[in-house]
DNA sequence: GTGGTCTAGACCACT
DNA sequence: GTGGTCTAGACCACA
């Protein structure tokens, strides 16, 4: 692993996102522990309070349980909960957005379109 | 004018992607004066500094050119410039990561483009 | 150190240079710290937000990286990348703008070169 | 010819630097006229009054005499002043600091007197 | 501890 | 009038 950070984001912030990210995946299933806070300490150079807030923050949002002397763990239902509430503010706020910055440059909506299906294809 | 801010970015980031927009949609055309440093630091009621850091990172970026004494210029052929950049950009960077996020979600391409055609007949 | 800043260019400017010429001396290495900004500004007794933007320039440059919370580092390479493209500036518009200014004041190439030599062997 | 000022130096300065390399290659000969005010300031498309400044400060510098009503005229001898002032700053000053700069980046004197050579060559 | 941002007000040079 | 620079001091987020 790289300790690759962007500047423009606290780093417990990208932190989160990638948990959340592992956990859409099922990378992180619903019940299993995540790594601790140590590991991820070591493994990516960064202070362990750092990790600390990121995980912190994810209990807060229900997504992570502490299990005390343990470790922390993927709530039950903690992906779908993230799926429904991702997928709200998906087409409530960034959706509009992006239209709105599509519009704005002045590129086709067939352009778009052709992309999505193009890019559909590679994956098959 | 108003002077809402948000307060996850700074004010000179705002106010500077704002001009660019602005420029974009062609109310700042090229060759024309920007409104002055102090023109603007009383209109929203924000520091001169401020405003001129946001301006000065448009002279970086060569959008905007200072003539001195006499104020800022929109350089010419900023928008086409701005055009192309912002479109390749966001067809490289931007679109793969909504694109990716779209199926990170489960969310069907049919479903985007029902939304994408429906939002392009609201404007009509 | 001293507080003596010329009048004639502002003081984040020379201090800019002043930190290009610690690195091409070997002073500030690479992958080491530099001095943090409040550091400086108590030392030199300027404003901490001088020493910002000269310090931001630098990471423009691309001879500074930030560490968020921990502080601003010489980056990998910099020496190198520095003494090249300094040299090649010098080279393709210093040194022929040197010599366009010896021809103008009608000095001859035998007396440069013998100053040159003589100076030379002073240091050793 | 262009309006082509550079931002870092006030124009009257620049437009100041370019009378005396005129002067010094003999294009503005002793006793002769220089273009008048409104001539320079119509030509280059500034404000009349950067150009008297730059002309007032070559009348300090005692190169230039205004005569009323006619207009400014280049003193008797104020090549030969020029070329001694300049001549005996360029050595004093100007090479120290051009040797300094060639040892920190350590092009060898050898480099620079063949380049001067070459482009002594040149000029035959 | 680190750097980032902002304010209010001052002074400067240039046009 | 224009923008540039600087100060002194404040508050913030991050590690």
């Amino acid at each position: 692993m790289q300790e690759h950070w962007k500047d423009d984001q606290p780093i417990y912030r990208q932190l989160q996102d990638k948990v959340v990210d592992l956990i859409l995946e099922g990378v992180f299933n619903e019940g299993e522990a995540v790594p601790s806070v140590r590991q991820i300490a070591v493994e990516y150079r960064i202070n362990h309070l750092t990790v600390s807030k990121a995980y912190q923050q994810l209990v807060d949002d229900g997504l992570l349980v502490k299990k005390r002397g343990i470790g922390m763990f993927v709530i039950e239902g903690a992906r779908g909960q993230l799926l429904a509430n991702e997928r709200e503010k998906f087409l409530r706020v960034e959706l509009p957005q992006v239209l709105k910055r599509v519009k704005q440059l002045g590129i086709s909506n067939e352009q778009i379109i052709k992309i999505m299906t193009e890019s559909a294809q590679e994956e098959v």
